[in-house]
DNA sequence: ATAATAAAAGAACACTTGTTCTTATAGATA
DNA sequence: TATCTATAAGAACAAGTGTTCTTTTATTAT
């Protein structure tokens, strides 16, 4: 009776709409992606869209949502332990990283994410504190114990947190807007190691 | 008599158009800025727009042609010089980034920039070869040099540009989405030094 | 003063937009 | 079989879009 957000019983309609605006608005961005246009891919009339969401926004809401629904999930122990071994656990974390790139559902999330980076600004604070924060976080409490076990040259262990993801951010905006046009980016997929190999070069003591 | 791009000869309506447009653009982008907004903020009607513009887009192209119109302008004998000096070839390269990133106008043109990156293709063409290639050449050329004289540990020049530069592009991406939303960006100002020092200490024979 | 020119206004166009009605259709429930 | 419910179609709306006419206005050159 009351409204169940399994997929099991919600109709296959509703979970086309999603799959095709999904794919639109990821595509041509919010503005650039009008009802008449996921109705038609979805292969009915704009009206009987209504009976599935309440208007454009609650779509885009929708999707929107699983932007920053793939967070890196380190427990504080994890880091503890990998933080140890050094390396390894910058190894670990850029695999992560370099998973969600190449991965077609984040992929386009991410691209929706650049598209409406400078249109939403609710989407501007998710960025900065989902995207940037929440990694700077994971990544500075690993410099943190590499510090306190002399495996790295001491300085901030934030500052050097930033230096990391940054690199690892360009490759994937780089991947995305070649990826885009279907060009190659056959030189990107070894970036994310070269990046450790040199960062860890850079860093141990 | 024949057409002339000077400021002078121009019409001080088509130079407000060009003005008003480049806010508009570089705030709600291409779709989201209606021909009557603009001619409203100029204080004319649409109609008397379209005797200085063929139409939107050539608006458009006008202005979008600015984004790339600070390049970096660094000969070949320039960067020689520097960089045998090391690291003053990364703070006088940093330096001119830093300001473009703090300048009014190359704000908003890289507001902009971001905006249409996944909407134009032909912007992102661009952006891969102004903004990203050029910088790549002109870093790399300076690191050969620096590895050709011993100054830095030798290495591929132009990994080491690419992991220079994306840091800051990241630093100049995180103060555009601050700056959008009115946000302090003090903890940015002196992230651009902190890397030049963390990137020479990580280099530096 | 007169003619020529540039730039503005005003009205209208064809089209797209998001949304909301009413009506039809099919499947499940009673 | 009759009723209810979910979903679909169809038509229409008001508003906004880029653009193109014609007409008016003001300035400049003759």
């Amino acid at each position: 009776m009351p409204e169940n957000r399994d997929i099991k019983t919600e109709s296959p309609t509703k979970t086309k709409i999603r799959k095709v605006a999904s794919t639109l608005f990821s595509q041509y961005g919010y503005k650039g992606t009008s009802v008449r246009k996921i109705a038609a891919e979805v292969g009915i009339r704009e009206s009987a869209l209504y009976n599935h969401f309440k208007n454009k926004e609650e779509i885009f809401l929708d999707i929107a949502q699983e932007i920053f629904s793939s967070p890196f999930h380190f427990s504080h122990d994890e880091i503890q332990e990998l933080a140890l071994r050094g390396k390894p656990f910058l190894q670990k974390f850029t695999m992560h990283y370099k998973m969600l790139t190449f991965d077609k559902s984040s992929e386009s999330m991410f691209r929706l994410l650049m598209i409406e980076l400078m249109q939403n600004q609710e989407l501007r604070e998710q960025f900065m504190s989902q995207f940037h924060d929440a990694n700077i976080k994971v990544l500075s409490e690993g410099f943190f114990v590499m510090m306190q076990n002399n495996l790295i040259r001491s300085s901030d262990p934030m500052m050097i947190a930033y230096e990391f993801i940054s690199t690892l951010f360009y490759i994937r905006l780089q991947v995305t807007v070649l990826k885009f046009d279907t060009k190659p980016v056959n030189h990107l997929t070894t970036q994310f190691e070269k990046h450790v190999d040199f960062f860890w070069e850079s860093i141990k003591v």
